[in-house]
DNA sequence: ATGACCAGCTTGGCTGGA
């Protein structure tokens, strides 16, 4: 099985890219990010077209995550128990969709952009990765979860892990995305039993964002903050990932490109 | 060329992205 995930930024502008991308690729399930449209707007006929089932949550404009597969797509959960909402009255953003595709539960997460360290959605974050993190666990524990469960965490972290996930650790000093706070909320993934499984099959230095502006992408001045974590169980079917590069290229493209992780049967 | 932001909505100048 193949699953792939992509923060596409907008999927109604790119929707042919996608549906190229999964025609390409072989992908049987494909997690998106900033599809950036209500639920009733996505065009979700396109993807049923071509053989595949569509979960979506979108509220607004802003954010939005779907998941398309054509290995099923039961159990659609449109948040995680404790997901914090943003703001004095917290507002649930569309930044969670869990679903079971051929036996794995996949979360498609758009994790908050944190904007400033001193912004209040730096703190809301990190608060939602702690939260996350709290329910991934149980997940897997034995009582309140299954440790067998073959779960996925995969998305956009808007977290640059490591100084080398960013094309020049220094241009980023004072910025978000590579605190030690936002670092020490994406290794707990990790003290919590998931395997990031990406990282061990990609060179080091590949990217997966790179900004529009300032020939960031000729440039190669980019930055690898969309990450996959699997359960054990499913971090023992890995057998390779890929970075989808090629997908920056050519007319209007997302500022990101897919993660593609392969399984085995 | 991989080339000097892009998306959506309020449709024209904002916000959000990172």
């Amino acid at each position: 099985m193949r699953i792939a995930t992509w923060n596409i930024n907008s999927i109604r502008a790119r929707a042919d890219r996608a549906l190229a991308f999964l025609e390409r690729t072989g992908t049987d399930v494909l997690a998106l990010q900033e599809t950036k449209c209500k639920d009733e707007q996505f065009p979700r006929e396109a993807f049923e077209a071509a053989g595949y089932e569509v979960a979506t949550l979108g509220f607004s404009q802003w954010n939005g995550v779907a998941i398309i597969s054509r290995v099923g797509l039961e159990d659609v959960q449109t948040t995680f128990a404790g997901q914090p909402g943003f703001g004095v009255e917290p507002v649930t953003e569309a930044r969670a969709l869990g679903a079971t595709c051929g036996g794995v539960t996949i979360w498609s997460l758009y994790i908050p952009n944190g904007r400033e360290i001193d912004d209040p959605h730096y703190a809301y974050k990190l608060e939602w990765l702690k939260h996350l993190r709290a329910q991934a666990e149980s997940w897997i524990t034995p009582g309140t979860g299954d440790p067998d469960a073959q779960i996925a965490l995969v998305g956009d972290w808007n977290i640059a892990p490591l100084d080398e996930d960013v094309w020049d650790i220094e241009a980023f000093a004072g910025r978000t995305h590579v605190t030690p706070a936002e670092r020490e909320a994406f290794a707990a993934f990790a003290d919590a039993g998931y395997t990031e499984v990406s990282r061990e099959h990609i060179p080091d230095r590949t990217f997966t964002y790179w900004d529009y502006q300032q020939l960031r992408f000729p440039r190669n001045e980019g930055m690898r903050i969309d990450f996959t974590y699997a359960s054990p169980a499913l971090a023992a079917r890995v057998t390779g990932a890929t970075i989808e590069r090629n997908e920056r290229k050519g007319k209007a493209p997302s500022d990101h490109v897919p993660v593609v992780l392969d399984l085995a049967d």
